[in-house]
DNA sequence: TTTTCGACCAATACCGTTTTTCGGTCGAAA
DNA sequence: TTTCGACCGAAAAACGGTATTGGTCGAAAA
């Protein structure tokens, strides 16, 4: 049963990588798969219940990948900085990889909208507790903790933009720290306070 | 000569905002300017020639716009500020305005890109020429202007984002401000320093 | 000489119709 | 419980013919 699932899944992981969702046909998950259409409905309700679970299953290692980065940093700083640039350098392979599906994300199709937003409610939700964690220990300076998260989130957007535009000659992981700079520094002039 | 050319542009920038380019013919375009469509190739050699010239008033509309905020301000902090938000609130209006203009945007239309890339240059040399006035005037501590402009451009990029995707709820003046309190002070603890 | 315009052209958008493809169902069989 | 071929309705692609559209040209106003 779920290495049945599993196989499908795998096919369709990688023929929406290659093709995107509307050119993959669930005759095509089933060949590669090595069964009938009507037996990948067998385990599956759609199509579309398919991609979900790819998603899913994608998000997952996701958030792990960041949460092994964050938890291997030491300060408040050192883990939101370990989290952006995982965030940043995971964003740029999958770009790389899903490159159809970069494409049909531009037009607004129906839950990815929703995987966004939960993603930000998790992107959100992570933020707040490092600066919480940072404030804590004394190493942030921060009065309203939603607004700065939000803040960073909006940064990090910023970053995000040219991977899907300029795509060439950016290193995410250099841009994602010199912002991190001045987010922590600010640019202000101090000494003369 | 020039007072018709002028008619032109007015008919031409009326009729893109309403329908986008590609819906608006040369044909509506000359009956708004009254006259017959070979004229209006009197003056102009093509559509696209049209569309770059309203284009082009608009900008130089907009950086005037820019250029008067900034000068009513008084400090190099209060300058930056003014140029951010009032380029935030003219886009949203733009936004408003253009709405057909701002699907086509997203398809990826010929020179769109190089007028986005032509304001971005702009951006950055205001961006750094006011970071020097306040480097120069000990306002800010920055060590390279490069770097750091190029961290505000991409954070405005950040806060542009909500204009074309959320739409509503979003008071750009209000997160702009928000956004350069964390740049300019940042949010690392000093007093222990 | 400068400006206007009707007539014209080639490319492409549009439109109604037919054909094919696709997501999904069903019942039989293994 | 699992697999599959046959089938369905809706939607998309293919198609061919017509209309529109961006752009040109040469003649006639002005």
């Amino acid at each position: 049963m779920d290495e049945k699932k599993n196989k499908i899944i795998e096919a369709a992981e990688q023929l929406f990588a290659q093709f995107g969702f509307f050119k993959t046909t669930m005759e095509d998950i089933a060949k590669k798969a090595h069964m009938a259409k009507s037996s990948v409905y067998y385990y599956f309700k759609s199509k579309e219940d398919i991609f979900a679970e790819v998603i899913r299953q994608d998000t997952r290692l996701f958030q792990q990948k960041l949460e092994t980065a964050v938890a291997a940093a030491d300060s408040p700083e050192a883990k939101i900085r370990a989290y952006v640039t995982t965030r940043m350098t995971h964003l740029q392979d999958l770009s790389k990889f899903y490159l159809t599906l970069t494409d049909e994300y531009l037009d607004h199709y129906f839950f990815v909208e929703e995987v966004r937003k939960n993603f930000y409610a998790y992107e959100n939700r992570v933020l707040k507790n490092l600066l919480l964690d940072g404030k804590q220990q004394k190493y942030f300076d921060v009065d309203d903790i939603a607004v700065i998260s939000r803040m960073i989130s909006i940064a990090i957007k910023g970053l995000e933009y040219p991977l899907f535009v300029d795509k060439n000659g950016y290193d995410p992981v250099q841009e994602s720290n010199d912002m991190l700079d001045v987010i922590f520094k600010g640019i202000e002039k101090r000494s003369n306070i």
